[in-house]
DNA sequence: ATCCCGAGGG
DNA sequence: CCCTCTGGAT
């Protein structure tokens, strides 16, 4: 594998993708927190349908501490783990208070030491709010990097690292973003459609695929 | 039926 | 590594 294959890869999807979606919406630290949280096991859709009038109720850490589980259940009853992500919302703002003066830290360990935030959450934060250099690996970056030979038979772990190490700088913010749309909607778990992948060039699994429909 | 831009726990 | 949580969309 070249050594830049990862670089060649990302820099084809960023030179073809389109407006980034769902966590480009909450620049803020806390806002975008909160619907990282949320969006756990939950379409972006769905979460993207709550959060405004969550957040019109509680913009804040202070706000949202305030309202408690019990204020924030109503807002997240369609999506899915709601009981278990108001109470870890309502603790997590509670803990940015008592803990963190108000603010979403800047901070790997405490990031993760929040209610309901994991590494990949926390690794959302610290790129899309403080621009610091992560990638945050779910299941279909996980999926991309093993199937394309970016990273075969690696660990989530080893995926994020790698892609941490090979992505160009300047790509490094946001460029998780753009692999997750593209293992959504291209690079899918069934019937990957690699017939319109603008990495296919750089990548030995669309030998493996059926061709395009006619 | 299966998956969703996971996390926490055994 | 496995399991469970749990509503909605397809």
């Amino acid at each position: 594998m070249p050594r830049d294959q990862a670089a060649a890869f990302l820099r084809a999807l960023a030179g073809a993708n389109p407006a980034p979606e769902t966590e480009l919406l909450y620049r803020d630290p806390f806002t975008l927190l909160v619907a990282v949280v949320l969006s756990a096991q939950a379409t972006d859709a769905a979460v993207n349908r709550c959060t405004p009038a969550l957040f019109a109720a509680a913009p804040t850490p202070a706000a949202m501490a305030a309202l408690g589980a019990e204020g924030i259940g109503p807002h997240i009853r369609r999506i899915g783990l709601w009981q278990g992500k108001a109470r870890n919302v309502a603790a997590l703002a509670q803990q940015l208070m008592e803990q963190h003066g108000g603010e979403v830290p800047r901070d790997r360990a405490a990031l993760e030491a929040l209610p309901g935030v994991g590494r990949k959450t926390a690794n959302v934060v610290l790129n899309v709010a403080f621009g610091e250099a992560t990638m945050a690996v779910d299941t279909h970056i996980f999926r991309l990097g093993n199937r394309t030979g970016l990273a075969p038979g690696k660990t989530p772990r080893e995926v994020e690292d790698m892609l941490v190490r090979r992505c160009p700088p300047e790509l490094l913010r946001d460029a998780h973003h753009w692999l997750i749309l593209h293992g959504r909607y291209v690079c899918k778990a069934r019937a990957p459609e690699c017939w319109r992948c603008v990495a296919a060039t750089q990548c030995n699994y669309r030998d493996k695929v059926p061709a395009p429909p006619r």
